[in-house]
DNA sequence: ACAATGATGACATCTGGTGTCGTGGCGTGG
DNA sequence: CCACGCCACGACACCAGATGTCATCATTGT
């Protein structure tokens, strides 16, 4: 037996999320957190950079499997493609982890400041997209461009999987991207 | 002559903003602002929601502006081209307060803080477009896409801009409009 | 057995942000 | 011309998030 409980950080992050939906994630102090840890706030941000981290964790990992796989996509793939296969990965997980993927959701659209933390993440996406992107020989500006329309695109069928969990979010980010084709064709411009 | 000095919000706006290119934004204190503009802390508050306010104010105007320009654009025109005319007016309003406008861009793009706060100032330039999208006929979810892909193009184009202070804005905007048309062309999908 | 390591507790402190009440100049209506 | 209410600000108290620093002691490796 150790000289503390085991899995401190995971401990926290679960209490913290339980409060968070309990009571909402203002009126929730990180004192309360770590009471029902059984730490101290000190120990709290020396595992979480502040309040909102803890709703954001293994999004960094997620991040990963997206370009890895926007990097093994077949290299006669379009930019657009490419893209896309990494997006549908993502979409695929969260659909997997469903109804907490929903809860968190629910809780950052109900608070700004996640909100804010929220779209920071977005923007990492599309920065690590168009880095992928790059890599795939796409001009620097085109990729960026597209990296971050087509996260865009993820991001308003995300919302839209909140209005109607019952949808499927790969396909929900399909039809998101269709929409983008649809609007950029040629003609009607 | 009044019990205090007159334009409060005009002397802390510019007590802010210069200490911010002073020192940095984390290293000033709402203290020192206040200092410099002759009041106390709590007013300071009664201004501006928080710190980072300062450096946003005027857009809500600009948001404005746009919507607008969108609503009496004539109807024939595609919902791109509509929302287009949109955001060259925006990026007009900046490259003439082009100076101003850089220096709040370096400051935003150096900290942290405040790029989650201009993010969310997009979002809502965003949603401000696709609602006047939608006020023209276009389907929600479609308006929706289209309205944060566009945004996402003039927000890269405006990072651009800040790497290339010579370019004009509103042609770099063009520019990204122009990547993403090539982007989702029919073709290559 | 002993030293290095590393996670945590304990304590102090700073700063952003909010609630509340008092105060006095200004404008408006009688 | 006076009285009244409004409104911006000062003054004060207070909370919570966040950070720096040092002590402590199980674990691990030698």
């Amino acid at each position: 037996m150790g000289r503390w409980k085991p899995d401190t950080s995971g401990r926290l992050e679960r209490a913290a999320f339980e409060l968070y939906l309990e009571n909402g994630f203002a009126q929730t102090t990180v004192q309360e957190i770590t009471e029902r840890a059984s730490v101290t706030t000190r120990t709290f941000f020396r595992h979480f950079a502040d309040k909102r981290d803890v709703l954001f964790v293994g999004h960094d990992e997620l991040r990963e499997r997206v370009a890895k796989t926007i990097a093994a996509a077949p290299p006669a793939w379009s930019a657009t493609k490419a893209a896309a296969s990494g997006l549908n990965i993502a979409a695929a997980a969260l659909q997997i982890s469903r109804d907490e993927a929903q809860d968190r959701r629910s809780l950052i659209t109900a608070t700004p400041e996640l909100r804010e933390r929220e779209l920071i993440m977005f923007a990492a996406v599309a920065g690590t997209i168009s880095e992928a992107l790059i890599a795939r020989g796409v001009e620097d500006r085109a990729a960026r461009v597209v990296a971050e329309a087509m996260v865009a695109a993820f991001r308003v069928a995300f919302e839209y999987w909140g209005e109607h969990p019952e949808r499927e979010l790969p396909q929900l980010v399909d039809e998101a991207l269709d929409s983008l084709k649809e609007a950029f064709a040629p003609f009607g411009n």
